[in-house]
RNA sequence: GUGGCUGUAGCUCAAUUGGUUAGAGCACCGGUCUGUGGCACCGGGGGUUGCGGGUUCAAUUCCCGUCAGCCACCCCA
């Protein structure tokens, strides 16, 4: 009998489940500062929700398996289609746009390592209805400043953010035929991860011209937008995707996150998924994994729902993010001891010291006492190793002693009075 | 799914060229300091050295298998 739990899924005790409350906690906060309303479906769904958007590739990396009514079903390995599904269902009743976020448990039938096990739970942030780059800036202003409430920094972590739209008309004034577009992509996605030299010849066999892969490299490594944006003679199509994509610009300034974002035509993503923007969040140093990915997938509730709408999303997983915040000593845990521990020195006093703590529970303030008799020491120690806040000492008379523990002060007053103060 | 590296108490690590009852710190439990926690001191529980075979008089140490973890590939959440 094995004590651990199965490859790629995770053991929450008390102290992880704090850290984990305390990094879905700043989600939810961000997520309500900017108005977005939660959500959520169910762990399982049928095996063809995901076929239809990915195809039966992805079978291999699903749990998946028949149920008892001869279903073919899964464990959701992402919220998207679950969304998709939920407001094409209801798409004329819904006041548009729909800001919508979820926190759910999300299974993939993977090999694990660092940064990727087969269970995680992650923010999804979309917005449906919208089709105006609006909508895009305030997307990607949220992820920014969820990192910022972790304590984290333009200098820690940088969004790199990219166009469908730019890079297609990019590559096609480049020279790149529109049957060359997917191995063209491929080998962009691997740029940094493997030499330059290999992403060259990758290139120069997609497209089979030298002239055009050279520009190409020149089109995709440049990252100044605004020389980009300056080169001469390169079509209305790029003209109208510069533009576009300059008013992302501006309005990620408007919403004071402009200084995190690096424009970066390498950044990919799934191709038969994303239309338009695209951005990944990474950690400046590069050491873990995207912490977050997104943009706008305009065709996925047409393909899902039947529903034609424009959307766009993100999703943020907890195990990148925590691993970061680890390797910054930035981890918080949400409180788990009690407000008050209630003490006292006398055996004769327990009904009393239960009592008080009948009273501070009715109060709305958690309590928590000695069940066996102990020295008024053990009781404090017992208190402080609880990570209780205070210490109320009864006494057989009124008076009652509170004392807090962080910073050991001290006062007296009678028990009423502080039954008051809660 | 393929390949490489690793595996000793809950955690971090020890254990002389394979040598006999596998140790320490932290953590946990208890005690002393006898109305006030963190400190200090004392004591206690806890390991069939991941598991299963093999070689040997003798295996934590060498070999094989298996499981698990890490890394890369694949793929992307």
């Amino acid at each position: 009998m094995s004590r651990g739990p199965l490859p790629g899924f995770r053991d929450f005790y008390p102290e992880q489940l704090a850290e984990r409350a305390y990094i879905t906690g700043v989600w939810r906060d961000i997520a309500r500062r900017f108005a977005f309303v939660e959500y959520d479906g169910p762990p399982l769904e049928t095996l063809e929700l995901y076929t239809r958007k990915s195809g039966e590739e992805i079978v291999g990396q699903l749990y998946n398996f028949t149920d008892k009514g001869d279903r073919e079903v899964a464990l959701r390995p992402e919220m998207t289609p679950t969304l998709a599904r939920m407001v094409a269902a209801k798409a004329n009743a819904l006041r548009k746009p729909v800001r919508w976020f979820s926190i759910p448990q999300l299974f993939r039938y993977e090999r694990q390592q660092k940064g990727r096990l087969r269970e995680h739970f992650q923010l999804n942030v979309d917005i449906l209805g919208e089709p105006g780059v609006t909508a895009d800036a305030e997307l990607l202003a949220v992820a920014i400043e969820i990192m910022r409430a972790y304590g984290l920094g333009p200098k820690d972590v940088r969004a790199r953010v990219s166009d469908r739209r730019l890079l297609n008309a990019l590559l096609t004034s480049a020279g790149v035929k529109a049957d060359q577009l997917g191995p063209v992509y491929a080998a962009i996605d691997k740029l940094g991860r493997e030499p330059l030299e290999v992403t060259r010849e990758k290139w120069l066999k997609a497209t089979g011209d030298e002239d055009v892969a050279i520009r190409l490299e020149q089109t995709i490594l440049q990252k100044d937008f605004g020389k980009l944006r300056a080169t001469p003679e390169m079509g209305a199509d790029v003209h109208t995707a510069m533009e576009e994509f300059g008013k992302y610009l501006e309005l990620l300034d408007a919403l004071g996150v402009r200084e995190w974002v690096d424009f970066d035509l390498s950044i990919v993503r799934g191709l038969a998924y994303y239309t338009g923007t695209v951005f990944e969040l990474f950690d400046a140093s590069g050491e873990f994994r995207a912490i977050c990915g997104g943009g706008r997938y305009d065709d996925l509730l047409d393909a899902i729902g039947g529903v034609s709408m424009p959307a766009l999303g993100f999703g943020m997983g907890d195990v990148v993010i925590g691993e970061l915040l680890r390797a910054r000593g930035l981890m918080r845990r949400n409180e788990i001891g009690p407000d008050y521990w209630i003490a006292s020195d006398s055996e004769k006093l327990l009904s009393k010291v239960m009592q008080v703590a009948s009273r501070v529970r009715a109060a709305g303030k958690s309590a928590e006492y000695s069940l066996r008799l102990q020295t008024l020491s053990r009781q404090m120690k017992t208190a402080s190793s609880a990570g209780a806040r205070e210490v109320i000492i009864v006494a057989a008379d009124e008076a009652v002693a509170v004392k807090n523990l962080a910073d050991g002060s001290e006062k007296r007053l009678t028990l009423n009075e502080l039954i008051a103060s809660l």
